[in-house]
DNA sequence: ATGTTTTTAAATGTCTGACAAATGAAAAAT
DNA sequence: ATTTTTCATTTGTCAGACATTTAAAAACAT
């Protein structure tokens, strides 16, 4: 960790994106200390308060966490997929709000990255998992649900669809794109009888996944995809 | 963006969270102006240096960039997906190898969403899209390249494919997965053999390609998948 | 000797005030 | 009318101070 290179930009952004550069090839530990903030002010020739603006950049991105008190520092943090996820999420949100994404294109990416896990599903689905469906789908079922609640209902049960493939890449890299989707479909009344279709076609699904039935699957969540697009046709051109 | 709930966390990871739920709720228009540091520091009635770490963790996620001068100050930024596209990859990278995934499970998961392509690449595949991959497999073919550089053209021979079906969705969700593959792939050893079958493999995924056959592009993927695997053997157990 | 309390030192968190540097706009000079 | 200069605003950086947290060391009591 020199102190080289402080051409163009801040100071505070260079030293964080060398200290990342640092910890992405491994050079720092998971786990190790970092030196104080006021060594590490002394090491790259700064004042105590660019380094702490260096440190809050990565700590946002969870690169690093700190500690107060006597032997406290900041830490190189073990990123766990939780970690990630959430973030992961809030940045698509926020793409497909800004970029006026189609509600089709977003349905579209959504269903094709699910039929993805269909094959995994059907392998690898635990009866605690159909019982965690199952759950969901019954709970769709009750009236009293506002469009919020079965609309969350929803989201749940397609992130358990998900993970039945047992692929935590699979399980991060969709949530993405499934729970990113919230908003828009947030944004669909669900009268009556388009709830008891979702709900036809999440019971055709689950008998796929119980028969492990990947094909079955595929079907159930296209068929699904046609349905939701055609709801989502009141959301004209774009997202707003 | 009022002063309330300042419970547990630090002040400025408390205003920070603020700003950002402000952003994601649209109560800040994108292009728009936070009030300056000055300003805000007597909104939320903390230090300046306090606001300034809370902007620079909103700045590490490109929520808002920040210009000096006199018209200057922080603005919500509207963000792209080359911009989030960059950090999606580093967190992927770092994911995969803090949490000892399994170079299979990694594999398994890039090759299914990349499949899950295939369908709308069959589609809308098009001919400037067939030249920019035929000129990456030539490229594979010359003798001279290092591993390094063999792996770097595979890898954006696969983001090509991945563009061609024309979702932005796909390709920042696929981004992730493919390109965060890179340093496992960059550990494999790329005989003149696996180099000549990988080019085979390339070569029937482009006919399919051309001949828009979606399950003729399945099928190629598939079985470069199970080589992938083959010649990753090598990296037993995990990435470390 | 052992357990408890107090003290201490180290570290981050926060505030204040100062100055540097960039930048756009207004004012002045040409 | 055009160019130059000045000026005000705002972020970037630094320095010093104090608050707060925390673990370990020291002091104390049992």
């Amino acid at each position: 960790m020199k102190n080289e290179k402080r051409n163009n930009a801040n100071l505070s952004t260079e030293i964080s994106e060398q200290i990342k550069e640092s910890i992405i090839n491994k050079d720092l530990d998971v786990g190790s200390r970092l030196p104080s903030e006021l060594e590490l002010a002394e090491q790259f020739n700064v004042g105590r308060s660019t380094i702490r603006e260096a440190l809050k950049r990565l700590a946002a991105q969870s690169l690093i966490r700190t500690q107060r008190g006597a032997s406290g520092g900041a830490f190189i943090n073990h990123i766990k997929f939780e970690d990630a996820h959430e973030q992961q999420v809030t940045t698509s949100i926020l793409l497909l709000s800004m970029n006026n994404v189609k509600f089709e294109t977003a349905c579209e990416a959504r269903f094709a990255l699910e039929r993805a896990c269909a094959k995994f599903v059907a392998q690898r689905r635990t009866n605690t998992d159909i019982l965690a469906i199952e759950k969901e789908i019954l709970t769709q079922g009750q009236s009293k649900l506002t469009d919020e609640e079965f609309c969350a209902s929803d989201i749940r049960l397609h992130r358990i669809l998900v993970d039945c493939a047992k692929n935590p890449i699979l399980s991060y890299q969709l949530a993405g794109a499934v729970e990113a989707m919230q908003p828009l479909m947030n944004m669909i009344t669900y009268t009556v009888r388009s709830r008891e279709k979702i709900i036809l076609f999440h019971q055709s699904i689950i008998r796929s996944i119980k028969n492990r039935d990947a094909e079955g699957i595929n079907f159930g969540l296209s068929n699904l995809e046609d349905y939701t697009k055609t709801l989502g046709q009141n959301i004209l051109a774009s997202y707003k």
